[in-house]
RNA sequence: GCGGGUGUCGUACAACGGCUAGUACUCCAGUUUUCCAAACUGGCGAUCGGAGUUCGAUUCUCCGCACCCGCACCA
Protein backbone atom coordinates (compact mmCIF):
# COMPACT_ATOMS: atom_id res chain seq x y z
CA UNK A 1 0.00 0.00 0.00
CA UNK A 2 1.46 3.24 -0.68
CA UNK A 3 1.92 5.97 1.45
CA UNK A 4 -0.77 8.70 1.95
CA UNK A 5 1.35 12.05 1.29
CA UNK A 6 -0.52 15.03 2.60
CA UNK A 7 -0.25 16.89 -0.48
CA UNK A 8 -2.42 14.43 -2.19
CA UNK A 9 -5.18 14.65 0.40
CA UNK A 10 -4.79 18.75 -0.16
CA UNK A 11 -4.61 18.55 -3.70
CA UNK A 12 -7.27 16.36 -4.27
CA UNK A 13 -10.04 17.97 -1.71
CA UNK A 14 -9.10 21.47 -3.81
CA UNK A 15 -9.59 19.79 -6.67
CA UNK A 16 -13.09 18.06 -5.79
CA UNK A 17 -14.78 20.60 -3.57
CA UNK A 18 -14.15 19.08 -0.78
CA UNK A 19 -11.84 22.21 1.09
CA UNK A 20 -10.85 25.08 -0.03
CA UNK A 21 -8.72 28.01 2.00
CA UNK A 22 -11.14 30.17 3.42
CA UNK A 23 -10.91 33.68 2.08
CA UNK A 24 -8.81 31.88 -0.44
CA UNK A 25 -9.30 35.33 -3.08
CA UNK A 26 -7.70 37.19 -0.31
CA UNK A 27 -4.88 35.31 0.68
CA UNK A 28 -6.32 33.20 3.19
CA UNK A 29 -6.62 33.33 6.73
CA UNK A 30 -4.30 31.10 9.00
CA UNK A 31 -6.45 28.52 10.65
CA UNK A 32 -9.83 28.71 9.10
CA UNK A 33 -11.08 26.06 5.86
CA UNK A 34 -14.35 26.29 4.13
CA UNK A 35 -15.75 22.92 3.43
CA UNK A 36 -17.25 22.71 -0.51
CA UNK A 37 -19.98 20.79 -1.93
CA UNK A 38 -18.60 17.36 -1.66
CA UNK A 39 -16.94 18.10 1.60
CA UNK A 40 -19.98 19.47 3.37
CA UNK A 41 -21.25 16.22 2.06
CA UNK A 42 -18.68 14.11 3.48
CA UNK A 43 -18.83 16.09 6.44
CA UNK A 44 -22.67 16.03 7.24
CA UNK A 45 -22.60 12.00 6.71
CA UNK A 46 -20.07 11.71 9.19
CA UNK A 47 -21.67 14.14 11.93
CA UNK A 48 -24.76 12.07 11.52
CA UNK A 49 -23.38 8.53 11.66
CA UNK A 50 -21.90 9.72 15.08
CA UNK A 51 -25.14 11.28 15.94
CA UNK A 52 -27.08 8.65 15.50
CA UNK A 53 -24.41 6.16 17.42
CA UNK A 54 -24.21 8.34 20.19
CA UNK A 55 -27.70 10.13 21.11
CA UNK A 56 -30.38 7.77 18.80
CA UNK A 57 -28.39 4.28 19.55
CA UNK A 58 -29.19 5.26 23.43
CA UNK A 59 -31.90 5.38 25.33
CA UNK A 60 -30.17 7.71 28.13
CA UNK A 61 -28.22 10.28 25.99
CA UNK A 62 -29.84 13.80 24.91
CA UNK A 63 -28.79 15.98 22.05
CA UNK A 64 -28.73 19.73 22.65
CA UNK A 65 -27.19 22.30 20.89
CA UNK A 66 -26.03 25.64 22.40
CA UNK A 67 -25.14 29.21 21.63
CA UNK A 68 -21.58 29.89 20.92
CA UNK A 69 -21.38 33.14 22.69
CA UNK A 70 -22.03 32.09 26.35
CA UNK A 71 -21.97 34.39 29.77
CA UNK A 72 -18.04 35.16 30.70
CA UNK A 73 -18.90 33.62 34.20
CA UNK A 74 -19.26 30.12 32.23
CA UNK A 75 -15.79 30.22 31.39
CA UNK A 76 -14.34 31.57 34.77
CA UNK A 77 -16.06 28.52 36.88
CA UNK A 78 -14.61 26.02 34.27
CA UNK A 79 -10.83 27.85 34.64
CA UNK A 80 -10.85 28.63 30.79
CA UNK A 81 -10.13 32.54 31.72
CA UNK A 82 -7.89 31.96 34.96
CA UNK A 83 -5.66 29.47 32.95
CA UNK A 84 -5.31 31.29 29.83
CA UNK A 85 -4.53 35.12 30.80
CA UNK A 86 -1.46 34.39 31.82
CA UNK A 87 1.87 36.78 30.96
CA UNK A 88 4.37 34.55 29.94
CA UNK A 89 8.31 35.04 29.14
CA UNK A 90 10.34 32.61 26.86
CA UNK A 91 13.65 31.58 27.44
CA UNK A 92 15.38 32.32 24.21
CA UNK A 93 17.49 29.29 24.28
CA UNK A 94 15.20 26.67 25.74
CA UNK A 95 12.30 27.52 24.59
CA UNK A 96 10.75 26.91 27.60
CA UNK A 97 7.65 29.39 29.15
CA UNK A 98 7.29 31.18 32.24
CA UNK A 99 5.01 33.02 33.86
CA UNK A 100 6.61 36.23 33.94
CA UNK A 101 4.82 37.65 36.97
CA UNK A 102 6.07 34.58 38.38
CA UNK A 103 9.70 35.66 37.34
CA UNK A 104 8.99 39.14 38.26
CA UNK A 105 8.13 38.16 41.55
CA UNK A 106 5.37 40.35 41.48
CA UNK A 107 1.59 39.43 41.08
CA UNK A 108 0.52 41.60 38.11
CA UNK A 109 -0.74 41.29 34.39
CA UNK A 110 1.08 44.75 33.21
CA UNK A 111 3.22 43.74 30.37
CA UNK A 112 4.84 47.17 30.93
CA UNK A 113 6.00 46.43 34.16
CA UNK A 114 6.89 43.28 34.18
CA UNK A 115 8.86 43.96 30.63
CA UNK A 116 10.86 46.29 33.03
CA UNK A 117 11.10 43.73 35.95
CA UNK A 118 13.01 41.26 33.93
CA UNK A 119 14.69 43.31 31.48
CA UNK A 120 17.78 42.44 33.11
CA UNK A 121 16.79 38.92 34.40
CA UNK A 122 17.74 35.75 33.08
CA UNK A 123 15.76 32.59 32.77
CA UNK A 124 16.01 29.76 35.28
CA UNK A 125 18.64 28.11 33.35
CA UNK A 126 20.79 31.32 32.84
CA UNK A 127 19.96 32.55 29.60
CA UNK A 128 18.42 35.87 28.30
CA UNK A 129 14.86 36.11 28.27
CA UNK A 130 12.31 37.19 25.58
CA UNK A 131 9.68 39.91 25.47
CA UNK A 132 6.49 39.15 28.03
CA UNK A 133 3.26 38.34 26.22
CA UNK A 134 -0.13 37.49 27.00
CA UNK A 135 -1.24 34.27 25.97
CA UNK A 136 -5.38 33.50 25.83
CA UNK A 137 -6.25 30.53 23.55
CA UNK A 138 -9.72 32.22 24.20
CA UNK A 139 -11.30 34.02 21.12
CA UNK A 140 -12.47 37.66 22.57
CA UNK A 141 -15.69 39.52 21.65
CA UNK A 142 -17.57 42.39 22.39
CA UNK A 143 -21.50 41.73 22.87
CA UNK A 144 -23.68 44.72 22.42
CA UNK A 145 -22.83 47.68 20.22
CA UNK A 146 -20.30 49.69 22.39
CA UNK A 147 -17.06 48.20 22.77
CA UNK A 148 -16.24 48.41 25.93
CA UNK A 149 -15.06 45.51 28.64
CA UNK A 150 -18.60 45.08 30.47
CA UNK A 151 -19.17 43.43 26.89
CA UNK A 152 -16.41 41.33 26.72
CA UNK A 153 -17.45 37.88 25.97
CA UNK A 154 -15.70 34.73 24.47
CA UNK A 155 -16.33 32.25 21.52
CA UNK A 156 -16.45 28.89 23.22
CA UNK A 157 -13.16 27.61 23.31
CA UNK A 158 -14.65 23.86 24.13
CA UNK A 159 -18.15 22.78 23.38
CA UNK A 160 -18.26 20.75 26.98
CA UNK A 161 -19.13 24.02 29.15
CA UNK A 162 -22.79 24.64 28.03
CA UNK A 163 -23.63 20.91 28.50
CA UNK A 164 -22.65 21.09 32.23
CA UNK A 165 -24.58 24.23 32.47
CA UNK A 166 -27.36 22.31 30.79
CA UNK A 167 -26.79 19.75 32.94
CA UNK A 168 -30.13 20.48 35.43
CA UNK A 169 -32.17 21.69 32.36
CA UNK A 170 -31.65 18.28 30.10
CA UNK A 171 -32.23 16.11 33.68
CA UNK A 172 -35.39 17.81 34.39
CA UNK A 173 -36.92 18.15 31.51
CA UNK A 174 -36.38 14.12 30.24
CA UNK A 175 -36.75 12.96 33.51
CA UNK A 176 -32.87 11.45 33.29
CA UNK A 177 -31.45 9.45 36.07
CA UNK A 178 -27.88 8.73 36.50
CA UNK A 179 -26.25 7.54 33.90
CA UNK A 180 -27.10 9.77 31.67
CA UNK A 181 -25.41 11.86 28.95
CA UNK A 182 -25.64 14.85 26.75
CA UNK A 183 -24.31 15.33 23.36
CA UNK A 184 -23.80 17.72 21.19
CA UNK A 185 -22.05 18.77 17.73
CA UNK A 186 -20.83 22.47 16.94
CA UNK A 187 -17.88 24.85 16.47
CA UNK A 188 -15.24 25.93 18.91
CA UNK A 189 -12.30 28.41 18.94
CA UNK A 190 -9.09 28.56 19.70
CA UNK A 191 -6.60 31.18 19.12
CA UNK A 192 -3.78 28.26 18.35
CA UNK A 193 -0.55 29.89 18.02
CA UNK A 194 0.29 27.69 14.82
CA UNK A 195 -2.04 26.48 13.18
CA UNK A 196 -0.57 23.18 11.28
CA UNK A 197 -1.18 20.27 8.85
CA UNK A 198 -4.12 21.10 6.28
CA UNK A 199 -7.56 21.21 8.77
CA UNK A 200 -5.95 19.47 11.20
CA UNK A 201 -4.99 22.32 13.85
CA UNK A 202 -7.35 24.97 13.17
CA UNK A 203 -8.68 27.90 14.88
CA UNK A 204 -12.22 27.57 13.86
CA UNK A 205 -13.11 23.81 14.70
CA UNK A 206 -15.89 21.35 15.06
CA UNK A 207 -16.48 19.21 17.85
CA UNK A 208 -18.43 15.96 18.65
CA UNK A 209 -19.00 15.59 22.17
CA UNK A 210 -20.63 13.80 24.98
CA UNK A 211 -20.61 14.17 28.96
CA UNK A 212 -21.64 11.49 30.84
CA UNK A 213 -23.15 12.07 34.18
CA UNK A 214 -22.34 9.28 36.55
CA UNK A 215 -22.50 8.36 40.39
CA UNK A 216 -18.52 8.34 41.38
CA UNK A 217 -18.76 4.85 41.99
CA UNK A 218 -18.88 3.92 38.09
CA UNK A 219 -16.34 6.05 37.05
CA UNK A 220 -14.06 3.31 36.01
CA UNK A 221 -16.20 0.89 34.18
CA UNK A 222 -18.02 4.13 32.52
CA UNK A 223 -14.39 5.11 31.60
CA UNK A 224 -13.66 1.62 29.78
CA UNK A 225 -17.33 1.72 28.40
CA UNK A 226 -16.65 5.16 26.51
CA UNK A 227 -13.29 4.18 25.44
CA UNK A 228 -14.40 1.30 23.82
CA UNK A 229 -17.13 2.72 22.24
CA UNK A 230 -14.74 4.99 20.05
CA UNK A 231 -12.59 2.66 19.32
CA UNK A 232 -15.54 0.41 17.64
CA UNK A 233 -16.81 3.39 15.96
CA UNK A 234 -13.89 4.29 14.12
CA UNK A 235 -13.74 0.53 12.99
CA UNK A 236 -17.40 -0.15 12.11
CA UNK A 237 -18.84 2.41 11.37
CA UNK A 238 -16.01 4.75 9.52
CA UNK A 239 -14.24 1.86 8.49
CA UNK A 240 -10.70 2.47 9.74
CA UNK A 241 -8.65 -0.28 9.95
CA UNK A 242 -7.43 -1.11 13.73
CA UNK A 243 -3.42 -0.67 12.27
CA UNK A 244 -4.13 2.83 11.84
CA UNK A 245 -4.90 3.36 15.92
CA UNK A 246 -3.13 3.55 18.19
CA UNK A 247 -4.14 4.13 22.14
CA UNK A 248 -2.20 6.77 23.98
CA UNK A 249 -2.69 7.58 27.74
CA UNK A 250 -1.86 11.34 28.95
CA UNK A 251 0.54 11.14 31.46
CA UNK A 252 -0.35 13.22 34.64
CA UNK A 253 1.97 16.42 32.89
CA UNK A 254 -0.09 16.09 29.99
CA UNK A 255 -3.33 16.00 31.27
CA UNK A 256 -6.12 19.10 30.82
CA UNK A 257 -6.89 20.86 33.73
CA UNK A 258 -10.23 19.15 34.44
CA UNK A 259 -8.85 15.56 33.75
CA UNK A 260 -7.86 13.18 36.22
CA UNK A 261 -7.58 10.46 33.36
CA UNK A 262 -7.20 10.63 30.11
CA UNK A 263 -7.19 8.23 27.03
CA UNK A 264 -6.79 9.39 23.31
CA UNK A 265 -6.76 7.11 20.16
CA UNK A 266 -4.65 8.46 17.93
CA UNK A 267 -5.00 7.87 14.05
CA UNK A 268 -1.86 7.56 11.11
CA UNK A 269 -2.47 11.06 9.61
CA UNK A 270 -0.23 11.68 6.64
CA UNK A 271 1.95 13.40 9.55
CA UNK A 272 2.26 10.04 11.74
CA UNK A 273 0.05 9.31 14.31
CA UNK A 274 -1.64 11.99 15.70
CA UNK A 275 -4.65 12.74 18.53
CA UNK A 276 -8.34 12.09 17.22
CA UNK A 277 -10.54 10.87 19.48
CA UNK A 278 -10.22 11.51 23.76
CA UNK A 279 -11.87 9.98 26.31
CA UNK A 280 -11.24 11.50 30.02
CA UNK A 281 -12.48 11.42 33.47
CA UNK A 282 -13.30 15.08 33.99
CA UNK A 283 -14.26 13.84 37.75
CA UNK A 284 -16.88 16.58 39.33
CA UNK A 285 -14.33 19.47 38.54
CA UNK A 286 -17.00 20.98 36.65
CA UNK A 287 -20.14 21.02 38.16
CA UNK A 288 -18.37 21.90 41.68
CA UNK A 289 -17.29 25.10 39.86
CA UNK A 290 -20.47 25.54 38.25
CA UNK A 291 -22.17 25.36 41.87
CA UNK A 292 -19.24 27.08 43.56
CA UNK A 293 -19.47 29.93 41.07
CA UNK A 294 -23.20 30.31 40.20
CA UNK A 295 -24.51 29.41 43.32
CA UNK A 296 -26.53 27.12 42.13
CA UNK A 297 -26.96 23.60 43.46
CA UNK A 298 -26.36 21.27 41.09
CA UNK A 299 -26.24 18.22 43.13
CA UNK A 300 -28.02 15.45 42.49
CA UNK A 301 -30.77 13.59 44.98
CA UNK A 302 -31.11 9.45 44.61
CA UNK A 303 -34.30 9.13 45.21
CA UNK A 304 -34.04 5.30 45.68
CA UNK A 305 -30.68 5.80 48.13
CA UNK A 306 -31.73 8.59 49.59
CA UNK A 307 -28.08 10.44 48.52
CA UNK A 308 -27.38 13.72 47.69
CA UNK A 309 -23.65 14.34 45.66
CA UNK A 310 -22.36 15.90 42.46
CA UNK A 311 -21.91 13.49 40.10
CA UNK A 312 -18.94 12.54 37.65
CA UNK A 313 -18.31 13.02 34.34
CA UNK A 314 -16.86 10.86 31.73
CA UNK A 315 -16.15 12.79 28.10
CA UNK A 316 -15.61 11.68 24.48
CA UNK A 317 -14.64 14.23 22.66
CA UNK A 318 -13.89 14.48 19.04
CA UNK A 319 -13.10 16.53 16.11
CA UNK A 320 -15.31 16.56 13.25
CA UNK A 321 -12.69 18.50 11.07
CA UNK A 322 -9.92 15.73 12.00
CA UNK A 323 -12.28 12.93 12.28
CA UNK A 324 -12.92 13.69 8.11
CA UNK A 325 -9.10 14.09 7.71
CA UNK A 326 -8.81 10.41 9.15
CA UNK A 327 -11.80 9.42 7.23
CA UNK A 328 -10.26 10.95 3.73
CA UNK A 329 -6.77 9.63 4.53
CA UNK A 330 -8.22 6.36 5.25
CA UNK A 331 -9.98 6.02 1.97
CA UNK A 332 -7.27 7.34 -0.15
CA UNK A 333 -6.06 5.07 -2.69
CA UNK A 334 -3.67 4.96 -5.80
CA UNK A 335 -3.97 1.86 -8.03
CA UNK A 336 -3.09 0.50 -11.18
CA UNK A 337 -5.94 0.05 -13.80
CA UNK A 338 -5.32 -1.20 -17.40
CA UNK A 339 -1.86 -0.08 -16.71
CA UNK A 340 -3.18 3.72 -15.43
CA UNK A 341 -3.25 4.91 -12.36
CA UNK A 342 -6.32 5.62 -10.87
CA UNK A 343 -7.08 8.01 -7.64
CA UNK A 344 -10.15 6.20 -5.54
CA UNK A 345 -11.74 7.31 -2.02
CA UNK A 346 -12.98 3.38 -0.54
CA UNK A 347 -15.25 5.69 1.84
CA UNK A 348 -18.28 3.47 2.69
CA UNK A 349 -20.77 3.95 0.97
CA UNK A 350 -22.54 5.57 3.68
CA UNK A 351 -20.30 8.00 3.75
CA UNK A 352 -19.90 8.77 0.25
CA UNK A 353 -21.15 12.43 -0.86
CA UNK A 354 -22.67 10.71 -3.93
CA UNK A 355 -24.68 7.14 -3.48
CA UNK A 356 -24.87 6.54 -7.08
CA UNK A 357 -23.65 8.25 -10.44
CA UNK A 358 -25.86 7.95 -13.39
CA UNK A 359 -25.04 7.95 -16.96
CA UNK A 360 -26.20 7.13 -20.48
CA UNK A 361 -23.28 4.66 -22.29
CA UNK A 362 -23.22 7.09 -25.22
CA UNK A 363 -24.78 11.13 -24.91
CA UNK A 364 -25.03 11.13 -28.38
CA UNK A 365 -28.03 8.42 -28.35
CA UNK A 366 -31.52 10.52 -27.18
CA UNK A 367 -33.48 7.05 -26.62
CA UNK A 368 -30.89 6.28 -23.91
CA UNK A 369 -30.14 9.74 -22.52
CA UNK A 370 -34.35 9.57 -22.41
CA UNK A 371 -34.09 6.24 -20.17
CA UNK A 372 -30.85 7.31 -18.17
CA UNK A 373 -33.16 10.69 -17.22
CA UNK A 374 -35.86 8.72 -15.52
CA UNK A 375 -33.61 6.84 -13.76
CA UNK A 376 -31.31 9.05 -12.90
CA UNK A 377 -34.65 10.92 -11.36
CA UNK A 378 -36.24 7.85 -9.87
CA UNK A 379 -32.71 7.16 -7.72
CA UNK A 380 -32.78 10.87 -7.01
CA UNK A 381 -35.73 10.61 -5.20
CA UNK A 382 -35.41 8.29 -3.08
CA UNK A 383 -31.75 8.55 -2.24
CA UNK A 384 -30.99 12.75 -2.37
CA UNK A 385 -26.96 11.89 -3.19
CA UNK A 386 -27.25 10.76 -6.69
CA UNK A 387 -25.01 12.96 -9.50
CA UNK A 388 -25.72 12.79 -13.45
CA UNK A 389 -23.11 12.47 -15.60
CA UNK A 390 -22.64 11.99 -19.28
CA UNK A 391 -18.91 14.18 -19.86
CA UNK A 392 -16.29 12.54 -22.12
CA UNK A 393 -16.30 8.54 -22.37
CA UNK A 394 -17.82 5.72 -19.74
CA UNK A 395 -14.25 5.65 -18.46
CA UNK A 396 -13.14 8.86 -17.62
CA UNK A 397 -16.71 9.12 -16.06
CA UNK A 398 -15.84 5.74 -13.91
CA UNK A 399 -12.78 7.76 -12.75
CA UNK A 400 -13.93 10.83 -11.74
CA UNK A 401 -16.37 9.14 -9.55
CA UNK A 402 -13.75 6.58 -8.28
CA UNK A 403 -12.04 10.08 -7.10
CA UNK A 404 -14.66 11.33 -5.04
CA UNK A 405 -15.40 7.93 -3.67
CA UNK A 406 -18.78 7.36 -5.30
CA UNK A 407 -19.82 3.66 -4.54
CA UNK A 408 -22.12 2.76 -7.46
CA UNK A 409 -22.32 3.76 -11.04
CA UNK A 410 -25.01 3.09 -12.95
CA UNK A 411 -25.08 2.84 -16.61
CA UNK A 412 -27.80 2.72 -19.01
CA UNK A 413 -27.16 0.69 -22.36
CA UNK A 414 -29.35 -0.50 -25.15
CA UNK A 415 -29.67 -3.89 -23.71
CA UNK A 416 -31.63 -1.42 -20.96
CA UNK A 417 -34.10 -0.11 -23.67
CA UNK A 418 -34.89 -4.44 -24.42
CA UNK A 419 -34.97 -5.91 -20.57
CA UNK A 420 -34.65 -2.83 -18.36
CA UNK A 421 -32.02 -4.11 -16.58
CA UNK A 422 -28.60 -1.56 -16.09
CA UNK A 423 -24.71 -2.23 -15.30
CA UNK A 424 -23.86 -1.49 -11.95
CA UNK A 425 -20.21 -0.64 -11.41
CA UNK A 426 -18.95 -1.33 -8.05
CA UNK A 427 -16.14 1.40 -6.73
CA UNK A 428 -13.41 -0.91 -5.21
CA UNK A 429 -13.61 -3.63 -7.34
CA UNK A 430 -14.52 -2.15 -10.94
CA UNK A 431 -16.85 -5.03 -11.61
CA UNK A 432 -20.17 -4.65 -13.62
CA UNK A 433 -23.57 -6.57 -13.16
CA UNK A 434 -26.86 -5.94 -14.73
CA UNK A 435 -29.40 -5.19 -12.25
CA UNK A 436 -33.61 -3.80 -12.74
CA UNK A 437 -33.11 -0.20 -11.61
CA UNK A 438 -35.74 -1.06 -8.63
CA UNK A 439 -33.42 -2.72 -6.90
CA UNK A 440 -31.50 -0.03 -6.17
CA UNK A 441 -34.06 2.07 -4.49
C1' G B 1 6.02 32.14 18.40
C1' C B 2 11.39 30.61 16.52
C1' G B 3 14.23 28.45 12.33
C1' G B 4 14.20 26.49 7.20
C1' G B 5 11.65 25.92 2.47
C1' U B 6 7.88 27.17 -1.14
C1' G B 7 4.33 30.53 -3.65
C1' U B 8 2.94 30.70 -11.94
C1' C B 9 -4.27 28.80 -15.06
C1' G B 10 -8.88 24.39 -11.23
C1' U B 11 -4.62 20.51 -10.60
C1' A B 12 0.59 19.09 -11.64
C1' C B 13 4.67 21.22 -13.77
C1' A B 14 7.87 24.61 -17.34
C1' A B 15 10.21 29.26 -18.71
C1' C B 16 12.32 34.14 -18.79
C1' G B 17 15.29 41.07 -16.38
C1' G B 18 12.29 42.21 -22.71
C1' C B 19 7.90 39.48 -28.72
C1' U B 20 1.36 37.33 -27.10
C1' A B 21 4.25 33.52 -19.88
C1' G B 22 4.47 27.32 -22.33
C1' U B 23 2.89 22.04 -21.61
C1' A B 24 -0.24 18.04 -19.73
C1' C B 25 -4.59 16.84 -17.34
C1' U B 26 -9.17 19.19 -15.88
C1' C B 27 -13.20 22.41 -17.40
C1' C B 28 -16.72 24.52 -21.42
C1' A B 29 -18.91 23.95 -26.70
C1' G B 30 -19.10 20.53 -30.73
C1' U B 31 -17.94 15.92 -33.77
C1' U B 32 -17.26 10.96 -32.53
C1' U B 33 -17.53 6.79 -29.23
C1' U B 34 -21.95 -0.05 -27.68
C1' C B 35 -18.34 -0.08 -20.64
C1' C B 36 -12.87 1.68 -17.61
C1' A B 37 -9.17 8.80 -18.21
C1' A B 38 -9.53 6.92 -26.90
C1' A B 39 -9.45 10.60 -31.00
C1' C B 40 -10.43 15.33 -33.51
C1' U B 41 -11.93 20.79 -33.67
C1' G B 42 -12.61 25.20 -31.07
C1' G B 43 -12.72 27.87 -26.36
C1' C B 44 -12.07 29.75 -21.03
C1' G B 45 -8.14 30.06 -17.70
C1' A B 46 -2.37 32.01 -13.86
C1' U B 47 2.79 34.82 -12.15
C1' C B 48 -0.03 35.52 -3.57
C1' G B 49 -0.37 41.08 -1.95
C1' G B 50 2.33 45.81 -1.35
C1' A B 51 6.61 48.75 -1.90
C1' G B 52 11.63 49.34 -4.07
C1' U B 53 15.69 48.83 -7.95
C1' U B 54 15.20 49.21 -13.41
C1' C B 55 13.84 52.13 -19.71
C1' G B 56 11.28 47.48 -18.49
C1' A B 57 10.10 42.85 -12.77
C1' U B 58 6.55 36.91 -12.81
C1' U B 59 12.10 36.79 -12.43
C1' C B 60 16.34 40.88 -8.30
C1' U B 61 15.66 43.40 -3.07
C1' C B 62 12.53 44.55 1.20
C1' C B 63 7.87 44.14 3.93
C1' G B 64 3.38 41.44 4.53
C1' C B 65 0.26 37.06 3.77
C1' A B 66 -0.46 31.86 2.96
C1' C B 67 1.13 26.84 2.69
C1' C B 68 4.86 22.81 3.75
C1' C B 69 8.96 20.84 7.15
C1' G B 70 11.58 20.91 12.14
C1' C B 71 11.17 23.00 17.29
C1' A B 72 7.85 25.01 20.80
C1' C B 73 2.56 25.27 21.88
C1' C B 74 -1.93 22.27 21.84
C1' A B 75 -6.04 24.03 28.57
Amino acid sequence: MSEVKIEDIVSLAKRRGFVFQASEIYGGLAGFWDYGPLGVELINNIKQTWWKAMVRNHDNIFGIDSAIIQNPKLWVASGHVDGFNDPLVEDLVTKKRYRADHLAGVDSNDLDELNRLLKDKKSPEGNPLGEVRTFNMMMKTYVGAIEDESGVAYLRPETAGPMFTNYENVRETMRAKLPFGIAQIGKAFRNEISPRDFIFRVRELEQMEMQYFIRPEAQDESYEQWRQFAWKFLQEELGIGEAKLQWHEHGTDERAHYAAAAHDIYFEFPQGFKELWGTHNRTDFDLSNHIRVSGKDLQYFDDQTRERFTPYVIESSVGVGRMFLAVLTNAYHEEEVNGETRVVLKLKPELAPYRFAVSPLLKNKPELVAKAEEVYRDLKKIHGNVMWDDNGNIGKRYRRQDEIGTPYCVVIDFQTLEDGTVTVRDRDTTEQKRVLPETLL
